[in-house]
DNA sequence: GAAAAAATAGTACATTTGTACTAATGGTAG
DNA sequence: CTACCATTAGTACAAATGTACTATTTTTTC
């Protein structure tokens, strides 16, 4: 009835998001499940496995939402930001991979390579997002292209450890820290607009 | 003669830096050092008070670079971006801290209390520069005051983050590393930059 | 309903780790 | 010289962990 595999990897990821993965182990999980450890390792080998899982979970859930960002034609500044924080809620769910990036890519080095295999193709996104935006007059045409790279690795390291910032220093839960860190990333791109982007923006602002 | 304190953290050091505080013991660090782990233990209990000597070494680093910062009247970009490059080495000097965050200040809370009570003092140095800039007419004087705190915020997590995103993604070292992201870093500055401001940056990206 | 496969519980053991402790050595102040 | 303190080496042990394995129960398949 139940699927096993899957109440495991539920149990795993709320253990991992908060207590980190060096602390948690198949035993603890097997413990939270009330299942034996020996049962546990019959579905997952190991630790490892589990995370692996998990981080294809997530991977599915950005292509999706990168893939719902194509199907808008007229794209605005409204529509960016809910794509921000689109990105960022997933980000919140699976937070313990961003939380412990450099650990989980030493232990289970294919996350890396996974990982890496996006890139070549999220920058053509985001620089034809930029184009688009550009064209309809809501980001600046005078900014040099090199400039606009280094924005999109900009982007990546805030979106990736944003949530390691909120563990240190702020402290949000859920919804909080989504919103918050949504808003700090639509934010960088403030200095990027035009005059009618700054209007866009201001009235979202004054919306709220 | 020699300091035995200070031979086991600098061994502490570079095997935190390159394996992670995770995998390295007590012990480990006593095999590097021919030592027995009795005698490391007389001087340093664990790895966390090792960690927290090594994070208050980086923290007068950082007061250092602060205060030096400080003594400089007329600033100009290059100015400036020395100053990250100085933030950028120092931060890879002590790379482990930044690699492993979030479980440096759950395994060692007073570091989590430490980092935030920079806190204020950063954030005023950085909105005095910013002003200064502004009055020199290098950056922008559109910029609403919200948006220059949330490029504070920015630049703490680029800071903090780079090495992570090098680790994950570039696996650049040493001093090709410092020089890539503290170019991420001042990139980050341009399209807060006014006229003049982007002549002096073009100037030096020419002269390289 | 019997045979086969899947799932579960539990045991066993080598290894690692944190921690406390004892013993030996070496330098040095009086 | 010797008594004292700092330093070093090494031992001991409980707890945790990774891993492999066996035995039992449950479910599926024909």
């Amino acid at each position: 009835m139940v699927d096993t595999k899957e109440k495991i990897r539920n149990a795993a990821l709320k253990l991992f998001n908060d207590q980190g993965i060096d602390v948690i182990t198949i035993r603890h999980i097997a413990k939270d499940l009330d299942i034996s450890h020996g049962n546990l390792q019959y579905h997952y080998k190991n630790t490892n496995d589990i995370i692996l899982v998990l981080f294809n979970e997530l991977n599915d859930g950005f292509s999706r939402v990168f893939m719902q960002r194509e199907t808008i034609q007229h794209i605005t500044l409204d529509h960016f930001r809910q794509w921000i924080t689109a990105l960022i809620e997933l980000i919140w769910q699976y937070r313990f991979i961003f939380l412990h990036f450099v650990e989980v890519t030493r232990r289970v080095p294919e996350i890396k390579t996974i990982y890496n295999s996006w890139d070549k193709a999220r920058e053509e996104q985001f620089l034809l997002l930029f184009n688009t935006l550009i064209k309809e007059d809501i980001f600046r045409n005078d900014i040099p292209s090199h400039i606009w790279k280094n924005l999109i690795i900009q982007q990546y390291i805030m979106a990736d450890f944003a949530l390691s910032h909120n563990e240190i220093k702020m402290h949000l839960k859920g919804k909080k820290a989504v919103q918050y860190y949504s808003q700090v990333l639509f934010n960088q791109f403030y200095p990027y607009l035009t005059a009618k982007g700054r209007r866009q923006a201001d009235e979202h602002q004054s919306a709220n």
